[in-house]
DNA sequence: AGTTAAACCTGGTTGC
DNA sequence: TGCAACCAGGTTTAAC
């Protein structure tokens, strides 16, 4: 489920509602991606610090108590299919509820049908496992530093279709599945357009593009497809102005000449072949 | 070295 | 209606 947009969303419901609290039980339920990594009883009593975001990645800094057994934090990942609820009588776990994190200011429960999420506790963002994940990330979308000059370079590296470029996350990180599809419709490029090929304005264009298609997500709360919601268990609204996404056989809203559907990387990809030129 | 396929897992939808 | 086939927001790991 979940790109930038749906990470921010989460991110924000939980920040400050949980800063301060104690940690007072973890729960695990089935296994996610990778074990937890540490004794879930050693996070008892520590204190949760401010949330942060890189790339679809959450981190829930812990800082120790008195008993200093285990400081760090918890790097987590909602996969295809998960999403943080945060709640204050918290009902007894579904099956799909795989994660606990009681605190004295709430309960926060991952639930993930799919399971390809992962809660990893970590020493520090730059200790092992979680600088090792977080190490291939390209550059944060909104990031300053991250210039239309050297998103050209980065797309000048690479050979494949722009699109596969973009879900690799090298050179911004944040367009999962659907963002890359609407952001190359927004710029009017051909999803299977080699990297490389695409000349510095169409690279400024396509940078624009990533940017207002995120920060229009995120101003709607993310995209629900089946089953994301936020932490209050709201559903995003970005779905239902996808122009591309979800929308073979439909009429492109530009131009009117039907929406495609192809398949790149094993993935769905949609675009409009009058709108989107190589 | 860069690119692509396979793998992880469950459930909803589609089509015969 | 039953059941198989296909589809789904991600990313690591293995194989060309």
């Amino acid at each position: 489920m979940p790109e930038l947009p749906e990470v921010e969303v989460t991110r924000r419901g939980i920040d400050l509602p949980l800063r301060g609290a104690q940690v007072t039980a973890v729960r695990l339920g089935k296994p996610l991606r990778w074990p937890l990594g540490c004794d879930p009883s050693a996070l008892a009593g520590q204190q949760v610090g401010p949330v942060l975001r890189r790339g679809k990645y959450l981190w829930v800094p812990l800082a120790a108590g008195s008993s200093a057994a285990c400081s760090g934090g918890l790097l987590m990942h909602l996969g295809m299919s998960g999403s943080l609820a945060l709640l204050a009588q918290p009902p007894a776990p579904g099956p799909h509820d795989h994660f606990d994190l009681v605190t004295t200011q709430g309960t926060l429960r991952l639930n993930d049908p799919r399971r390809f999420g992962a809660v990893v506790w970590s020493a520090a963002l730059d200790a092992a496992p979680a600088a090792g994940l977080l190490a291939r990330l390209g550059p944060e979308p909104f990031d300053p530093a991250l210039t239309p000059l050297s998103f050209h370079a980065a797309l000048q590296r690479h050979r494949a279709p722009i699109k596969s470029v973009l879900l690799a996350g090298g050179a911004v990180v944040g367009a999962g599945n659907i963002y890359a599809c609407e952001a190359l419709f927004q710029a009017g490029i051909h999803p299977a357009l080699r990297s490389d090929r695409i000349s510095r304005p169409r690279a400024e264009r396509l940078l624009a593009a990533v940017r207002a298609t995120l920060a229009r997500a995120l101003d709607l709360g993310g995209s629900t497809l089946r089953d994301f919601s936020d932490v209050h268990g709201m559903s995003g609204a970005f779905q239902t102005e996808a122009a591309v996404y979800g929308r073979a056989r439909q009429p492109c809203g530009r131009c009117g000449a039907d929406i495609r559907r192809i398949v790149q990387l094993q993935r769905s990809t949609y675009y409009c072949a009058h709108c989107q030129k190589r």
